[in-house]
DNA sequence: AGGCTCCTGACGGATTCTGTCAGGAGCTGT
DNA sequence: ACAGCTCCTGACAGAATCCGTCAGGAGCCT
């Protein structure tokens, strides 16, 4: 028996049981010693999976590891396609690489009258005639300490083509027609600032959180920042 | 990288292309070698996956295999997030309340440290400075007829201000920035046609269903047609 | 026919795995 | 407080597995 296929079939187990089962349990039914169930436990939880041991008790698995079985309406898929053909063609490589992941995942998922949709799609979102202006980063990097709260040390250059090197706060990725363009609190201006990511020609994270929460400069952005951005475009396109 | 977490790389990997893959491009994929692939594929066999493999074509998934599959990533969480925002703000009301039920969905299916990224989102696609046409008909009605292969009679109201009645079989909405726009054939010219939605003065479907499949209908499309648009775009703006 | 591609076998070095032993720490019921 | 159960970790050494390389066979497509 491969340790692939034991983990798999300790999977099964965990999930046949409701009730905390005990890791002696386990191997007696792995047919291996309770040292390894304990490895290979560790392995799953590795491959985040929400398995909760408590001692004296037994193992447990949470929900989350798999996806469920998902019933969408067939407005609901239609709306996931377009956007997932709209984020598609702006992606940096792994963002590309989770659109069409969704869709695969879906695919397993959804009932079978509503997979042929995933084939031949009533929706798309073309880009004939938009210039959609390329990284020269990795813009998956930015989305990562988005997520993570991290700081991040970037190059930029300004729409003036003035040079300048920052530590920022990044808090929220925007995703327009032609760019893509990051939030931030900018550490050299003690102001908020936004940042083109095409302009960005190096950006590296060296891993330290920032001393805010996401969501609260999220929130303090949309006050105070976003009327100006909103006041500026009226004045650009007064029917808008 | 562990056999046991290469082995499912390797099946969402399968689950991505619906198109064969060759073990070669698996094996760059995955950072192994071919032999390697060869036997991790033996290994999904072992535990019944359906996947066939051809002689000079590559490896196929075959559909129902009982091994559902992994929870969505963060970044495919952010993909969905960048869409569906997108998608959400050029929606017809049904479209639109399916944009929120989906997030709902999401909502319920997410374990717990993924479920904060639906509430301060790292990702968005605004609207700031842009002007989204509206319709003046309801999309949901031909979205409807696009799914079920139904013949609309609509009034258009084409560049020029000239005002025609047609019916139209529809196969396609494509979703751009500011506007929509049906693809079909029309009955009056028999040929193809698009219809941009807000020209769209009234629509009606009598319920009646065309005598073409949608899917040959697209493909005919994108054979035919398709290469003008593309000729179009890159003569109005070279360098797309 | 030629070019791809799947597929299998063998081999050896590197890596991983596994059981045993020992011990720490937390939970539960008495 | 205590005993009993359980999760959990570390070390170690022999066993097993894994993996890349090489070689070759057979089927599919143009």
């Amino acid at each position: 028996m491969a340790r692939s296929d034991r983990l798999l079939r300790l999977l099964q187990a965990l999930r046949r049981h409701r009730h905390p089962v005990t890791a002696d349990a386990l191997a007696a039914e792995l047919e291996v010693s309770t040292r390894t169930v304990y490895r290979d436990i560790a392995a799953l939880i590795g491959n985040n999976a929400p398995v909760r041991g408590e001692a004296g008790v037994g193992y447990v698995l949470g929900a989350g590891y798999d996806l469920p079985p998902m019933m969408f309406t067939a407005d609901e898929v239609e709306a996931i396609l377009i956007g997932l053909n709209w984020t598609r063609n702006r992606a940096d490589p792994s963002l590309r690489r989770a659109t069409e992941d969704v869709l695969a995942k879906l695919g397993a998922v959804l009932p079978k009258e509503l997979r042929p949709m995933l084939l031949d799609s009533p929706v798309i979102a073309p880009v004939v005639g938009v210039d959609i202006v390329q990284d020269s980063i990795d813009v998956g990097l930015l989305r990562g300490a988005i997520r993570r709260s991290l700081k991040v040390s970037i190059s930029y250059r300004d729409g003036q083509g003035a040079a300048s090197e920052r530590t920022i706060w990044p808090f929220r990725l925007a995703y327009f027609e032609m760019v893509r363009v990051v939030l931030a609190w900018c550490e050299l201006r003690q102001e908020f600032r936004h940042f083109r990511t095409d302009r960005i020609a190096h950006a590296e994270c060296p891993g330290v959180r920032y001393p805010e929460q996401r969501a609260v400069l999220q929130r303090r952005w949309e006050e105070r920042e976003m009327p100006k951005y909103l006041a500026r475009a009226k004045a650009r396109n007064p029917d808008g």
